[in-house]
DNA sequence: CATATTTTGTTGACATCGTTAATTTAACGC
DNA sequence: GCGTTAAATTAACGATGTCAACAAAATATG
């Protein structure tokens, strides 16, 4: 009748649980091709409980698959980490964040699709803590390459470091995700337009001093009609 | 016993129940939440036949989402199309398509997602001539304005229109993405970033006439490590 | 240690989905 | 009208997400 003070011990099992329930869902996905094969009832027998269990410490799929997300943050993390050769310059480095980014979402694009994967009309992803910062994370070492840079007289210093780092993962994002989902046209390759964007993105940011206080030539107009996507 | 000979009629008629059918998919896409409400049952439903009906049009869900696809670039290239004033110069008409596509995509995020959807371990958006075609139409507006530019001497012409168009594309997309699935992070706005990026691409192409003949600072490694994502 | 309570896991069930097969209905040439 | 072909319907199967009722295990309290 007395309600049971919480104690550490209990928690820590819960979250041992938890991450029981994560490895198995992840290595279905790895092994079984992709989120298609993770199911409560796969992720069950190959954690060899019933297929019922895992709703003690995943509320519903979409929980399951957010904090998958999150690992998937996690690896991205970890590769762009190893890619900075601390002995380069930032500009260097720069452009090794930027390749190793391409280069692991082409090695592995399911695993890199799993990071941007969102249910519709679900906003779990946005507001799960857990993910935010496991992308907060990831980005943040593109930033710090950057303000290192700024720091040290590589870089100009005219954008800030998270902007401009946020415009480098738009660039490397945009291009992994149309390469790995077929997108581009006309024998146009990844290997031909890499290249060119981490240059015309360097060029931006080089020339951010000079560009980035200009007038704007372009307003952007925030609201838009639903119902045909232009401009009011 | 003769096999009838397939007159065009036939076919015409064939052609229009499959329109329907993509028509009440549509409607169901729209009204009903994305895709998530899309079923063979609801679509049926919505047409009034019953659900197995459609599959003497569509072999299955993916040819219908793939079909769905292709009328969301549709949506997209008409957009782009109506924001291109003729009487502006072309980097004017540049920013504009950059502009428009972004607006759009923001206004429509479902509809603007149909167009990048693809099923896990489904290589049949990449091979469906229908949805190649629609997205080289769509494509082909950004590509013609700069060609036009180009053409005009307003644009520099070091790096060909359609590759050009591919990397403001990658851009706007990489951009879109990301505000769409709620990716940017730490107050960064996509009202803040779509003036850098545009400006940043523009400086590229701008200065591609200098930049894109230097011996590419960023060596491609197309080869890597399927398990860690790391270069070779 | 024994019991009461809480936590954890299991089973059964339901609705929905994609898909296929068997069957019925409609259309069309002769 | 008849036979053949196309089109649509119904039934059914396996799988999935989810929930509720129930059983088992663990744990606190006496």
């Amino acid at each position: 009748m007395v309600l049971m003070a919480r104690i550490g011990y209990s928690k820590e099992q819960e979250a041992a649980k938890r991450q029981d329930v994560l490895d198995a869902a992840m290595q279905v996905f790895e092994t079984g091709g992709g989120l298609e094969a993770v199911s409560f009832r796969s992720v069950a027998a190959h954690l060899g409980c019933s297929y019922s269990a895992p709703y003690r410490y995943f509320s519903g799929k979409n929980e399951l698959i957010v904090a998958l997300r999150a690992r998937a943050y996690c690896w991205m993390e970890n590769v762009l980490r190893e890619a900075i050769n601390p002995a380069d310059d930032a500009p260097t480095q720069l452009t090794a964040v930027a390749q190793a980014y391409i280069r692991a979402g082409l090695a592995r694009p399911t695993l890199y699709a799993l990071m941007y994967f969102e249910l519709e009309g679900s906003d779990l992803g946005e507001r799960s803590v857990e993910l935010k910062a496991a992308k907060r994370r990831a980005l943040g070492v593109c930033a710090e390459v950057i303000a290192a840079g700024q720091a040290r007289g590589q870089l100009p210093s005219q954008t800030d470091a998270l902007t401009a780092a946020h415009v480098f993962w738009i660039g490397a994002h945009g291009l992994v995700s149309l390469q790995v989902g077929g997108q581009l046209v006309m024998g146009r390759t990844l290997q031909q337009l890499t290249p060119i964007l981490i240059r015309w993105l360097g060029a931006g940011l080089e020339q951010s001093g000079r560009i980035d206080d200009v007038p704007p030539q372009v307003a952007v107009t925030l609201r838009a009609d639903p119902k045909t996507g232009k401009g009011a």
